[in-house]
DNA sequence: TAGATTGTTAATCGATTAACAATC
DNA sequence: TAGATTGTTAATCGATTAACAATC
């Protein structure tokens, strides 16, 4: 159905649709359904079917051909998705037609590696400023830009219109960072530091906590452990939970708290 | 269904409960508490209401409460949950009495950095090994580490007890990596290569794509610029979704395909 | 036309949240 | 006892999925 708006009843005919309202389990899967797209593109298909790209997406095919429909998408009942058609409306969708300024604020192990990793660029984003604290890391060169004081921010922020923050700093720092982000206008941040950031409404921030990726497949690798060697083994209610009756898993080594 | 579960009509009573079935969206909460419990901790506080930790974690209290509740936890009414004991409860039900051994293969960018990344083992792993498939990095030396040539996995596998298992390495390789660490018998894997894996079941699989987290705020952005600048502008339905009459953001720089 | 595959429906499942009785 | 705060209920919301009519 509807030409120009998901959902029917749109009240102006021929009134063009602002940008489809998406679910966020949407938008989370569509950048990976643009990877999978092109990927397929340059392996040479030009068509691909809900169920083609779905297994390539690691996704169901329902929910595929449930989140493409979200964007009033084009397939063609019988055939399949256009490729290059549906790359150009999820880059649309996405923001991905204009690349965007991208600054990075703490130049320590970790980012340093963000500094030089090629997917940013790639894949619809520009590096286009590197930021520190520590006085003696301003001036290194790292993949072609100079490491500049935090001071300098705002100057910098505005004569290269960025877009996006990205916090590589110590935790301790990070809600500062933040905060001058915010002061000089950005208004998306990826925040790597592993704490929870305060910020006005109209800000987005997502988190990318190494830690806790790990500490939920211990999770899964201690409930596995449990399942295989079922000796009832467990929390002693109230108690100290310490080693006791554990088993079977192998390494056993108390971690300090 | 299950015998010995927290929640009320246990048959035995006395019977100590297994590992708690967690809704995934508490397991992916549980080390955010966890962070947030140490970091009072080490303020000095002994005692937290939910909406104290709440707060402190970024979560609505009535979800934390929940959360907390699944563990058959043991708060005080009127008075709080104790914080040491709530770590220690934590901590059990995530794995982490015991130090998980991880290894990590890809020793390029960001491997280099994740080797280095001190929040893995204040969290509760050991990076146990180091691989990569390029000879000219075997021998190498990072943070006290020897990079060892990944033909000698299934060896050092079974001699460092490895649990956890995290690729770094190009998209290209990812497949193959896994697969090889899957014979091994390692069962968890974290995949910061931009590419679906396939495992067998039982294997559990997390990954972090650094360019998807942009996409997703840069989805957001371009929503937030369409908002403010109402001039409805629409992704052309069918026709090519380039410039055209985009507005109002600033950087304009056409993203290649 | 026959076969294939989309877009949508509707049922189901899981997660969130406000509200409040239980209880310290 | 009065005040505070938990643990749980129940209502709501959003996401997933199988199934299938529409249609190429």
């Amino acid at each position: 159905m509807s030409q120009q708006r998901p959902g029917g009843q749109s009240g102006q005919p021929g009134a063009v649709p602002a940008l489809p309202d998406l679910p966020e389990a949407t938008v989370a899967r569509l950048p990976e359904y643009l990877r999978a797209l092109h990927h397929l593109a340059e392996s040479g298909h030009d068509t691909v079917s809900s169920e083609g790209l779905a297994s390539a997406a690691g996704v169901n095919s329902a929910k595929l051909r449930k989140d493409l429909s979200h964007l009033g998408s084009y397939g063609t009942r019988g055939v399949g998705y256009d490729v290059a058609l549906l790359i150009e409306q999820i880059e649309y969708v996405l923001g991905l037609t204009q690349r965007r300024a991208v600054a990075l604020v703490g130049v320590g192990n970790l980012g340093h590696a963000l500094a030089g990793y090629a997917g940013f660029a790639t894949r619809g984003f520009r590096i286009a400023a590197l930021f520190d604290a520590d006085p003696s890391r301003v001036g290194e060169l790292i993949n072609g830009l100079v490491v500049r004081h935090i001071e300098d921010l705002a100057e910098i922020a505005e004569a290269e219109s960025i877009a996006i923050g990205v916090i590589a700093t110590p935790a301790s720092a990070a809600q500062l960072v933040a905060d001058q982000l915010v002061a000089v206008g950005v208004t998306s941040i990826l925040n790597f530091a592993p704490c929870v950031l305060s910020v006005p409404e109209g800000v987005d921030v997502r988190k990318v906590d190494l830690a806790i990726e790990l500490q939920i497949l211990s999770f899964h690798e201690h409930r596995k452990a449990s399942l295989t060697s079922l000796p009832a083994t467990g929390p002693a209610a109230g108690l100290t939970a310490l080693p006791g009756g554990l088993s079977a898993t192998g390494t056993e080594e108390a971690v300090g708290t």
